[in-house]
DNA sequence: TCTCCACCGGAATGCTTGGATG
DNA sequence: CATCCAAGCATTCCGGTGGAGA
């Protein structure tokens, strides 16, 4: 049944990207410069998960390289590397810097001054997820440093702005904007099309079926190839010689279900009690919180640590906080 | 309107950790 | 092996803020 299973990933790169042709041609306008060895403004892409700014980004620059002899890209997660260290380390990583660096004899200047002295060829940078980034000062460093184009991406342009000081959101201003809207039913639809004729034999699955997929989706193109790819995968372990109605709708559970565990798969024991607290209770204030906390714990720690706790968890959009002071309560999300 | 209270979140401090180093 | 060191985590302290009630 599957007869390419690469097409599924969550990595996957198509070679056409389809339903996104304004915003390519925006995108490989504004890195047209690059072509010609100058310099970038910071290109932004913003928008909700699943609507094709990873893929898009580095298709673009994966399209870019074909043109441009010289030239050196990265691809750098800002959430698996948070911290201002292991950011700057990915970054020399791209260009094979990183010879002789280690956590503790080399401050994390050192690599910034490293990465001052690249004289090579032109460089493109994608921070993915760059909110999640802890040490936003370096976005204001790493604009400062000649050959380094950055392509940024995050979810929410105003929420990003937010969290940058005075100093480094000026920094970013001129910034190049592209957003990106939540993919219609048909747009996903059509998106499943593709890697189904990538990915699977023909006649496995109907249109009808992958509309069903689309609208559980909601929009989210992530979710929507990662139910096709549980539904193709037990339906041929099942020896089905296609995809039926219960393939879809246990990998449409399962999917939800794989989103949640792996979610709460980043959160340490303390934050998980909290977190189900709240998905009991839909809605909780801080002091009740904190008590039915401390009671379900061998050894709660601080309501400053349950704090930092909470606006972690916030910030990975697990809950939401709900008024300032005072009469603040904590909501699930998702 | 003033005061008290609960809570937020920044900063400083101390403890732990894990890999480098001699 | 013991030692060292920066990063990470939790805690303490504290100024600031909004809401409830005198």
């Amino acid at each position: 049944m599957i007869t390419d299973a690469r097409v599924f990933q969550d990595e996957f790169v198509p070679s056409d990207v389809v339903h996104r042709d304004a915003e390519i041609n925006y995108l490989s306008s504004t890195l047209r410069p690059i072509t010609d060895g100058d310099p970038i403004e910071p290109v932004c892409l913003f928008g909700p998960s699943g609507t094709g700014k990873t893929c898009l980004a580095r298709y673009t620059v994966e399209q870019l390289r074909e043109e441009v002899i010289d030239l050196n890209t990265q691809y750098v997660n800002c959430w698996e590397d948070h911290s201002r260290f292991k950011t700057l380390y990915r970054i020399l990583d791209g260009i094979g810097k990183t010879l002789n660096i280690h956590r503790q004899s080399t401050p994390t200047d050192v690599l910034l001054d490293r990465l001052r002295d690249y004289e090579g060829a032109p460089y493109v940078v994608i921070l993915d997820e760059v909110d999640q980034l802890e040490d936003k000062d370096l976005l204001y460093d790493l604009r400062r440093i000649r050959n380094l184009n950055l392509l940024l991406i995050a979810n929410d342009e105003t929420e990003l702005f937010a969290h940058l000081d005075e100093r480094v959101a000026s920094r970013l201003q001129p910034c190049t904007r592209i957003s990106f809207d939540t993919y219609g039913d048909d747009e996903l639809a059509s998106i499943l099309q593709d890697r189904v004729r990538w990915g699977l034999r023909p006649d496995v699955i109907t249109d009808a079926q992958l509309r069903d997929i689309a609208d559980a989706a909601a929009g989210d193109a992530r979710i929507a190839i990662g139910v096709l790819r549980v539904a193709a995968r037990t339906a041929s372990r099942n020896d089905a010689n296609a995809i039926h109605e219960e393939h879809i709708e246990a990998a449409v559970a399962e999917a939800k279900a794989e989103i949640k565990r792996k979610t709460e798969e980043k959160l340490t024991h303390h934050q998980q009690v909290l977190y189900d607290i709240i998905t009991e209770r839909g809605e909780v204030a801080p002091g009740t919180l904190y008590e039915a906390y401390a009671e379900r714990v061998d050894d709660p720690k601080t309501k400053r640590t349950m704090r930092n706790y909470l606006q972690k968890m916030e910030h990975y959009n697990l809950i939401t906080a709900v008024g300032n002071d005072g009469g603040r309560e904590y909501h699930l999300r998702g």
